[in-house]
DNA sequence: CGGCTCATGTAAAGAGTTACATGATTTG
DNA sequence: CAAATCATGTAACTCTTTACATGAGCCG
């Protein structure tokens, strides 16, 4: 039910073409949201558009469509947007693999959270990077740029998951220390 | 795919039944990483069995089957866990909410970041109870309680939630001020 | 004009949810 | 002994992925 709402939002932010909200996955959704083929994506825009929700405003070369929201269709996005009842359950296969990570040894643990250390903050550089460059071209009249609140959000979401990965490894550090960087209170 | 690995970790935890395992996901998995039916738990651990991934430890009452992983169980986790290069992608509708969020009027948007504040701050107030109240069965010779990482992680994402949050309706406040609260250098 | 990207589609298989189904054991 | 919980299972449906399939337009 989620792709729906998803393929709606997404023109909502401007009209596009099936390979276009593709792309739009891809490249944004992806990473931190949702993802959806465009084997899912054209059959739905089929739907959509025979529900009155979306509607072809444009055709291009090479049989490109271009959908843009109808009325029915905001209004539909709109009733999605304001009720949060039934929000489905996430599902994140790097969160499972902190619950079960337990079950390996520390010394296995150690070079994967190093691996997150250094991939959080790949992400962290990225990301700030990227708010800075659409600060440039900045929201106006009270309404928020399309992404700019996911972006923020991701920031603070990497910020905590650096934070996170560094205390594990302080943990650890401290329960049995690294063999190769022994303490030389030891020796 | 990752279901079976589930299964696998919270048996490497301590045997349990597929009626164990279930209220396991229902009860700490499915809110923050991951969520399954006993319809899909009873027949998967079927096929584990099959596979000598895990293997009927104690029957007891009313057809109730305790399963234990084998050492091939055990090693296929362990493989898994220390693989990272195929991670399946986030599925998150409440970030998928945030990035549609741009959809709606601000005097939309302001009640269901209050809504997100007060969740947040429901979930840290839950999460630091159950980390304190686990503080006390400390976790002994440098190895993680199951579940401790995944705690831990989940604390600081709420932090960052609630921080966001108000971030995000500071943005509001300031963009277009609530009409319900005047500015009072405007009356 | 050959290779790349654009652009759309369908079919089959796998994963996950919902609904249907049954019965034993425990607890009050 | 009734109600709640324990405990397992299957079937139908929906959602998602993977694979197969085709062809137009653009760029060098």
């Amino acid at each position: 039910m989620s792709l729906r709402y998803a393929l709606l939002g997404l023109l909502a932010d401007r009209p596009q073409s099936g390979y276009d909200l593709s792309q739009r996955f891809e490249q944004s959704l992806k990473r931190y949201a949702w993802h959806a083929r465009h084997s899912q994506i054209y059959p739905e825009l089929t739907k959509l558009a025979d529900e009155g929700l979306i509607t072809v405003v444009a055709e291009g070369p090479r049989g490109r469509r271009t959908y843009a929201l109808t009325d029915a269709g905001r209004q539909q996005l709109r009733d999605w947007l304001t009720d949060w009842s039934a929000l489905q359950p996430v599902r994140n296969e790097f969160v499972l693999r902190l619950f079960l990570m337990s079950a390996l040894e520390p010394s296995e643990a150690q070079p994967l959270l190093r691996g997150i250390s250094r991939h959080a903050n790949h992400e962290l550089t990225e990301l700030r990077s990227r708010i800075a460059h659409a600060g440039a071209a900045r929201q106006a009249e009270g309404r928020w740029q399309f992404g700019r609140l996911a972006a923020e959000y991701g920031l603070r979401q990497y910020q905590a998951m650096l934070e996170w990965a560094e205390w594990a490894q302080a943990e650890l550090e401290q329960a049995a220390p690294d063999e190769d960087h022994p303490d030389a209170t030891s020796g």
